[in-house]
DNA sequence: CTAATAGTGTCTGTGAGACATTATCCT
DNA sequence: AGGATAATGTCTCACAGACACTATTAG
């Protein structure tokens, strides 16, 4: 015991090269949502391992030379791969950590350590494909069959590479339960947004409809929530109705009262 | 932007000591409580850089002899820290993934990338110290004068080394908020303990004190929180009153109703 | 006895959810 | 006109918090 306990300290102030080689990457689970449906953005791999299928943006973390922050790679790995720059349309795109993943043996080549960043986006355009990867696409979450313990259904066409279907399985839940208790609902939508819009978005993050009358009066009664500007939009909605009125997002970073998920009997146990 | 691009796939299947040389650290905030208030593990630094500071108790990743999962070594940090062994008292304690922290410059020495984990333990021994650091002990969060920033108040006679205090705070924020909504206060009690017991875990985390009568009566009606022993303490209270009933954790891993923090006047904005 | 503590009872205000209703707009 | 939708109103049940109260024990 005593032998190992005095390497460690010995070898602490020096070159990690020195001692065991493990490479950190960063990997973005990016949201969005399109006609209705939750999408994730996932890349195609060109060349093994795990040639051909699916997985999430990421890549590795600029150490020395040109040294970046975690939330910096991120969003770098996120601007490359969807072609938009920082500055513009992805400065709106919430980004915060999710977790770290460094099991043995989840890359195959080496060791790996993993940190991954959970995104919000509205609307954005389709990714440019053969930037980074053999393909590029927003898919819907609905087409990846994935499982509550993080794997995918068997006879799923597109497969996830790594451990990223445990990845995105995370980055869901948390997704869902963001939702409840702070506004970032308001980071899937355009600067300015109807109360339908929202209830939208929850909906599909969810997977369950709200009862429109009362997500309406709720959410106009969570200070700080949501803001008026007093217009309304143009036409009312698709299949008829009147015009909605158009609303900011407020000043709140906590929602109080929470939103609680209707599917919530099945308390967790 | 062609060129990089091309270059970073080319050396994706390399070894990354070709590539940028990243160091990668567990760190633990390890939580207790000890006479009614919280209290954190903590290491002094017998080395630069920041010898004779205080450390959060952590160390590096074997990454490639004897490679370890990421909450593996947390544990195993924590087993040589306290002594104890990971088998025996360790297994009772709740360990979670806190959050990465990777800043560039935030080790003096080269880029260290640090997972930190968040540990809840009932009441453990003293620390040997010597082991691995000058000193180790339990020290109360209330002497190391944390803001809300993340960073110590200045006159504090213990200071953090690295971003710890940053970490820490951190840990502290998610410790406070899981205690609204998970039973994990019930991993900072011995395996039998009764609800005035309970009541002052919430209370040393979050810092101010609860209505006894309310806090049993919702404490009870959560369901799966506690379940009864049908044994009582042997004796009353310290200064009287009748003997408490005993309880074990019960099986929830969610609490539905929760329990909000009385503190959240304040809704942060 | 006295003080402190465990545990229960009661009341009130708030909010969530079910449901109904009105007003507006598209086709 | 007819149907869909935005927004508001009403009712009921559950729960949080304030407060009062009883029972039990240490000193």
């Amino acid at each position: 015991m005593q032998v190992p306990e005095d390497e460690r300290r010995f070898l602490e102030g020096y070159d990690p090269r020195d001692y065991d080689p493990v490479a950190v990457t960063v990997d973005v689970v990016a949201l969005t949502i399109r006609d209705k449906a939750l999408h994730v953005l996932l890349v195609r791999r060109g060349r093994p391992p795990f040639a051909g299928m699916w997985a999430l943006p990421g890549g590795f973390v600029r150490g020395v030379r040109d040294a970046e922050d975690l939330p910096e790679a991120a969003a770098r790995e996120l601007a490359e791969e969807t072609g938009l720059s920082t500055e513009g349309a992805l400065s709106r795109v919430h980004l915060e950590q999710l977790g770290t993943y460094g099991a043995p043996g989840r890359d195959p080549r080496m060791r790996v350590i993993s940190v991954a960043y959970l995104a919000f986006a509205p609307e954005l355009p389709d990714p440019r494909a053969g930037s980074d990867a053999a393909d590029a696409a927003w898919v819907p979450i609905g087409a990846l069959g994935l499982t509550e313990t993080g794997d995918q259904l068997p006879g799923t066409t597109r497969r996830l590479a790594f451990d990223h279907a445990r990845i995105l399985s995370d980055g869901l839940e948390r997704a869902r339960s963001k939702l409840e208790y702070t506004p970032l609902a308001t980071a899937f939508c355009a600067p300015e947004f109807t109360i339908p819009e929202l209830r939208a978005v929850y909906e599909a993050v969810w997977g369950e409809e709200l009862h429109a009358g009362n997500f309406h009066r709720k959410v106009l009664s969570v200070p700080g929530f949501v803001e008026s500007t007093g217009e309304t939009t143009e036409r009312g909605g698709r299949r008829g109705g009147p015009r909605a009125r158009l609303y900011r997002a407020g000043d709140a970073r906590l929602l109080h009262p929470a939103l609680l998920r209707p599917s919530r009997e099945d308390d967790v146990r």
